[in-house]
DNA sequence: GCCAACGTTGGC
DNA sequence: GCCAACGTTGGC
């Protein structure tokens, strides 16, 4: 099994909002970005753990976990041209942009702050890319040892 | 294939 | 709202 961080910004779709889906899972849309996509194209199982990091808001951080529900699947918000994430250049007969379904496991009762997280980048959690200065990437790899020791500071 | 220009991300 | 860092685009 492995493990996974998924950033949103909470004013778009807040681990809240997971949470009030219906049976408390949704597609993760609008990725566009390849690293991204190839994460969760060829490596996410369904069952995989993965947070749910706050991004661009008041206090960055991660807020929560989710279970993958269901393996890759083209994301449709790339061929709509009225939706924000349109891209022209993929279409249905060749998806360029994937998504995973994501379904709600907990809500944390407090914030795990990037701040917080920041004061172990060079030990504990040396080389996770979340705390990596200028670190742009919207989902992203967790190693078993970088999760043990982020649900430790709990 | 290089790299400057541009757009986006995201912390602050 | 600012701006540094990064990914993408496109001219050459």
């Amino acid at each position: 099994m492995k493990y996974w961080l998924f950033k949103s910004e909470p004013d778009e779709f807040s681990i809240d909002d997971l949470a009030a889906k219906a049976k408390q899972t949704e597609h993760w849309d609008g990725v566009r970005n390849y690293q991204a996509r190839n994460f969760m194209r060829d490596e996410m199982r369904v069952k995989d753990r993965a947070f749910f990091y706050h991004s661009n808001c008041k206090e960055p951080g991660i807020v929560g976990t989710m279970r993958i529900a269901r393996t890759a699947y083209p994301d449709h918000t790339a061929f709509d041209p009225n939706d924000k994430h349109f891209d022209p250049k993929s279409d249905a007969d060749a998806p360029r942009w994937f998504m995973v379904d994501v379904k709600f496991e907990k809500k944390f009762k407090r914030v795990i702050t990037l701040q917080e997280l920041k004061t172990s980048s060079e030990g504990e959690l040396k080389g996770f890319p979340l705390v990596r200065r200028g670190n742009r990437l919207s989902v992203m790899p967790v190693s078993r040892e970088h999760w043990q020791f982020i649900l430790s500071l709990l």
